[in-house]
DNA sequence: TCAAATTCGAAATACCATTTCGAATTTAAG
DNA sequence: CTTAAATTCGAAATGGTATTTCGAATTTGA
């Protein structure tokens, strides 16, 4: 009774298997927290048992560890629409940090879901698996943020006392850090801070903003050129 | 023969097993992290009995609980020291973001400590037991962070677009999770960034500065002589 | 000296991840 | 169609850990 479809070989067959339990633990996953979340409900939701789950995946962090190689993939995937067309560095940087905000926005269990698994693993990582993550991802992540921040001080939308083996890491390593501080408090956030999530994180990529693009681009360069006030607000 | 200390009174006695119990559990959870210490660990490293360490807490989280809750209390009354004086705002805030740096390279156990803590309960925290603890520290933190940055608008440290009810508390959340994200992932940034944790973190908190100083104001008056303020806030 | 509080020791309970194993079912291949 | 290999099932076993229970021993306060 247990095969209703009819797999055409043991590979598609598995495959789909995979899936199923790979599906089942992301809803569970991300609605309750890896932590919270037992084997027994994760073989119960895809229809498995135990014994049939363990030839797929060999523990529970197994499988959150494919859920989260999966999930970055498909977000590196969004950033990179995201950002391609813009016309100089600041705008690249800009576009990402809206994207950022949009996820926390959009998909605030995701973000909780990641900042759990690095809570969760960071102190255990091998560092060979974070970087084939990473790589993944972007096969040169340095030197993208290096050339990144070189030519925004030669186009002149960023300060020219930056320093590019330095300030984007500097930079993301906030961003990421702050967006998932407020993914995890969640509503406690308003508790303890008072303001919505989304503002509050907002304001930050304001400020960033303002610390790197260069003082000619936002406001004024001496006493009294044109005087711009950074009109962000309101929107 | 498990008495050798003279207990004057039960309740010293109390009190002295208590603190044996915290201790051992600090230092357990601070080389290891909270997750991989067991309780076993944690009564044998006491010198008690599993049945008498239940007597004092009822579980590992509240051993941890309490921990923290002493933690952030020593945090507070340090951060206190480090930025009484300081002649204005943007001084104040300098000063505080000093002290971050100094936690993360001094204490980056201690800090990692903190980053596992709030991941591990952040998702189950009742508001209430937050609230007492933000409260134990800082029993009016939305009004001081306000005040702060109206007084660095008002005396020209800061910019004069910055959002009192907001601004703070973004910068808030950023410093402490990009703090807090630097000290779990610990040696494996050096990796992921090619550069030192110390050197990262300070780079993000120029930034910032950067990023709320007021333009004009690259070196500023120390003195409280009102200047006219050009206020440019509608609203 | 006695009653209450505390601790000990050891075993018991409960939950959960992970494994084992033999029987049943499905697939691939001849 | 037949059969061997792969897969799944079901159910029970194993092992680790948190937490509890309980009676005996010890310590304290009066």
């Amino acid at each position: 009774m247990q095969k209703k479809a009819k797999a055409r070989t043991y590979h598609a067959h598995r495959e789909r298997q995979r899936r199923r339990i790979l599906d089942a633990a992301q809803s569970l996953f991300i609605e309750q927290g890896i932590e919270r979340v037992t084997m027994a409900e994760i073989t119960l939701s895809s229809g498995l048992q135990p014994s049939t789950m363990y030839q797929y995946f060999s523990s529970k962090d197994d499988i959150a560890w494919e859920l989260i190689s999966e999930l970055l993939a498909a977000t590196a995937t969004r950033v990179k629409q995201r950002i391609e067309g813009a016309p100089n560095a600041l705008a690249v940087i800009t576009a990402f940090l809206e994207f950022m905000a949009d996820e926390l926005s959009g998909n605030q269990a995701a973000v909780r879901f990641l900042a759990e698994f690095d809570a969760r693993y960071a102190h255990d990582w091998p560092v060979e698996r974070l970087l084939t993550l990473e790589s993944q991802i972007d096969p040169q992540p340095f030197r993208f943020f290096t050339d990144l921040i070189r030519s925004g001080i030669a186009d002149g939308s960023l300060r020219a006392d930056l320093d590019p083996e330095l300030t984007m890491h500097a930079v993301m390593n906030a961003v990421i850090g702050a967006q998932r501080r407020l993914a995890s408090l969640g509503r406690k956030v308003e508790v303890e801070y008072g303001q919505p999530v989304d503002r509050l994180f907002r304001e930050t990529l304001r400020i960033l903003l303002l610390g790197l693009r260069a003082p000619e681009a936002s406001t004024i360069k001496s006493s009294n050129t044109r005087k711009r006030t950074a009109r962000k607000r309101s929107s």
